[in-house]
DNA sequence: CGATATTGTAACTAATTAAGTTACATGAAG
DNA sequence: CTTCATGTAACTTAATTAGTTACAATATCG
C-alpha cells in the first residue's frame, strides 16, 4: 500500500525553518532538504501559508519563513492544512438504495468521525517546538560523543 | 484524496454473507453486491480466508461462507485480514543521516504507533453482528413505512 | 467417466492519482 | 532595469490499484 509522505516531509522543512528564525529560505532551500523540486515545494506548502502557519515573500531576499512560534504551531494544524484526511477511509454510498451498504457506511462513517477527532487530539498535542527540541537533543548528543571520541 | 473502498466493500459482502448463513454465495454474486468483477472478489477476500473469517469451496455448489458467527468477527480482524493499514502513514527515512529527519520521523512513528493502536481498539468493539443488526433494523422500518402507507 | 460449476492465481490492460517538470507571469529589491 | 523569488497553469512521468482474460485445479452431478 502506498504511503503518504506528504507530512513527513513538511515537518521536515519546518523544522529547518525553525532552526533559522532570522532569514527566509527558498523553495529550492526547502526542496533539496527532501530531495525535490521548488515548485512541489511550494505547491505542498501553499495551504500552510494560507493557515497562516508560515509566510511567503517574492523577489530578491524572499522566501519563507515560520508565520508564529513553533510552540504554537501544532501537528494538528499542518496536517489539516496539508488538505489531506489522514484516514482515507471510504464511506461513500455506491449502491445507492442497499439497505446492507446503508447499515455499512453508517457504522463505518461514525467509526470514521470519531476516529478523526482522536487523531486531531492527539496531535494538537504535539507542537513544532517538540519536534526542534528533539532534533536539537540529537544534534548535542553528536556533539558529545564527537568530543568523547 | 483518494479513499479506500475495500473495507466498505469488504463488509458489505460480508454482511450479505451473513444474511444467507445457510448457503454458500459464489464470488460471482459477491461481485455483483458491490459492482465489480469475480477475480477482484476474490483477491480482495483472499486474506479474510487465511484469517479464518470466511471459508470458500470449490467446484458445483461451491462458493464462500462466514468462517464463524458474526458475533465472534470483528472489524479490527476484517481490517487487519485485508493486509492494508488505516492509517497511510510513511516514517520511513529518505535521507539517511539528516538529524532533522530523524527527530520527525522518531515523533511521528511514535504518534503512528499509538494511534494505531487506538483505532484498533475502536474496530475491535464493532462487531459483524453488529452491523446485520444494524441493516435488519433498517429493512423493518421499511417494511413498516411500507404498511403504515 | 465426462460435463459442468467453481475457486486460485498469474499475466496483462486500463484508469486514476500523485509527483515531477517546464514555462512564464507577477512582484520585490538592489 | 536587472535579478531573484514566488504563484500557478499545463504538461509528462511514474506508481498504484482496479479490472480483465485465461486457464489450471478441484468438486459435484448424472
Amino acid at each position: 500500500m502506498k504511503r503518504n509522505t506528504r507530512l513527513s516531509s513538511t515537518l521536515h522543512i519546518l523544522v529547518h525553518m525553525a532552526e533559522k528564525p532570522e532569514h527566509a529560505l527558498t523553495s529550492e532551500q526547502l526542496a533539496t532538504f527532501i530531495h525535490t523540486n521548488p515548485v512541489v515545494v511550494r505547491r505542498t506548502i501553499a495551504g500552510l501559508r494560507d493557515a497562516g502557519i508560515v509566510t511567503s515573500s517574492r523577489g530578491h531576499g524572499g522566501g519563507w519563513l515560520l508565520g508564529r512560534a513553533p510552540e504554537n504551531i501544532s501537528l494538528a494544524e499542518i496536517s489539516a492544512a496539508l488538505g489531506e484526511t489522514l484516514l482515507p477511509l471510504s464511506t461513500a454510498p455506491e449502491s445507492p438504495g442497499c439497505l446492507v451498504e446503508q447499515a455499512v457506511i453508517a457504522v463505518l462513517d461514525d467509526f470514521r468521525v470519531a476516529a478523526e477527532k482522536l487523531l486531531a487530539e492527539k496531535l494538537s498535542r504535539i507542537t513544532l517546538a517538540d519536534l526542534t527540541a528533539d532534533f536539537r537533543r540529537r544534534y548535542d548528543l553528536i556533539g558529545v560523543s564527537s568530543h568523547a571520541v
